[in-house]
DNA sequence: AATGCGGGGTA
DNA sequence: TACCCAGCATT
């Protein structure tokens, strides 16, 4: 045992995860996926649950399960399905890691999900966290499990005053965590963790006088509870000015626009979005319909060299801003207008569609916005 | 160890 | 606004 767990008396540890484990028992919120011990249900369920929240995963999570019922049912289906389902949940490299995992599991495994750690912890986007869910939860293995809401639990009950953002205190508190899971409750005991977490002990204004370990809290003991976690701030996102393009098709393609699918890896993978460059550094700002021309003609240049017939600007339709984690993009669209469309040759990634038939493509919300938006409807409207 | 990767809820 | 959410892969 590591000289720094020792610090930790033992009947603390005691007394933390059979109160933490009887609280859970009687108080855990009825959530879809604590109706079942079935790993492969469990399995997604973690995964979904990455970075989001209750909340919005429930639905997902029960759409999910009627489609895809069973392991071999995800393994079989095509990508496009899993992406679609997917949709508006984010980081969508989850969705293709865990069908190619899933199939993984049937080829070499005969579709059981493998119980040992070496095993699940090799599959893809099955991390530290999730191995340790699915372990300890399906199987009642005593593994850690260790995210966001238990790394706050943690730096509470336990004063434990290094940053969380390091890679190199998970691992700490994974260490403290095997001398304390229960081995014949490890996995209430780690959803309890992550329970008390979501509802009690949340980031800001934690809810100490209904806690079932607030007794023993050395945090709030010591007047902290507030203040911890410790955690350096993450870099605020980037600006992006990105011009997008709405191009209707005419003749064969009348009722038709133009949209293009995202690369294999990278930023929205895979998915379908209207065409759209980085504005150029030199162009600027729209202000008016002078910079708003500037813009359309910077537009259908840059579209040009990708590959696209010759185009030409009309005026600016919409725009919205979309912040992912990382990136701030404000979004301007304009409507372009292309000399030849019959016969015209397109990029690969390219496809005149229908709105029916956008409505199967697995599209960002980002583009869900602008898409719905009234000035982009009228533009639409056939006459 | 640092960065890329969505989207939304909350005070 | 700022923070952060049942994290993982890549470099």
């Amino acid at each position: 045992m590591k000289k720094q767990d020792d610090t930790v008396e033992q009947s603390k540890r005691e007394y933390f995860a059979g109160r933490l484990v009887e609280w859970f028992r009687a108080h855990q919120r009825d959530l879809p996926w604590r109706r079942t011990k079935d790993p492969y249900k469990i399995w997604v369920s973690e995964i979904m649950l990455q970075q989001t929240r209750v909340e919005t995963v429930i639905p997902y999570y029960e759409r999910f399960m009627e489609r895809f019922p069973t392991l071999e049912a995800l393994a079989e289906a095509p990508e496009e399905d899993v992406l679609k389902l997917w949709e508006g949940l984010g980081y969508y490299s989850r969705a293709r890691n865990l069908q190619a995992a899933v199939r993984e599991v049937q080829s070499d495994y005969g579709g059981v999900v493998p119980d040992e750690p070496k095993d699940i912890a090799a599959l893809k986007g099955v991390g530290p966290y999730t191995a340790g869910a699915i372990l300890s939860i399906a199987y009642g293995k005593p593994e850690p499990a260790v995210d966001g809401n238990v790394m706050r639990v943690l730096s509470r009950f336990f004063l434990l005053r290094d940053d969380i953002a390091k890679p190199a205190t998970r691992k700490h508190m994974e260490r403290l965590l095997r001398t304390v899971i229960p081995q014949e409750a490890a996995g209430d005991f780690n959803q309890a963790l992550m329970e008390l977490g979501a509802t009690i002990c949340t980031p800001r204004s934690p809810h100490c006088l209904v806690c079932p370990v607030m007794e023993h809290c050395a945090g709030r003991l010591a007047g902290e509870e507030e203040t911890l976690p410790l955690k350096t701030k993450a870099k605020p996102p980037r600006d992006e000015r990105r011009l997008a393009a709405l191009i209707r098709g005419r003749g064969e393609q009348a009722g038709r626009i133009l949209i293009r699918r995202r690369p294999d890896t990278g930023l929205l993978a895979q998915m379908w979005e209207l065409p759209h460059v980085l504005a150029p550094a030199d162009l600027q700002p729209a202000v008016g319909d002078a910079n708003a021309s500037a813009a359309g003609w910077a537009l259908c240049a840059a579209l040009e060299e990708e590959g696209l017939p010759e185009l030409a600007p009309s005026g600016i339709v919409t725009q919205a801003d979309h912040i992912f984690s990382h990136i701030h993009w404000h979004m301007e669209v304009y409507l372009c207008s292309m000399a030849v469309i019959e016969g015209a040759a397109l990029p690969d990634s390219y496809r005149w569609v229908t709105p029916d038939e956008l409505e199967q493509l697995a599209l960002p919300k980002i583009f869900h916005k602008l898409l719905s938006c009234q000035a982009f409807r009228s533009v639409l409207e056939p006459n």
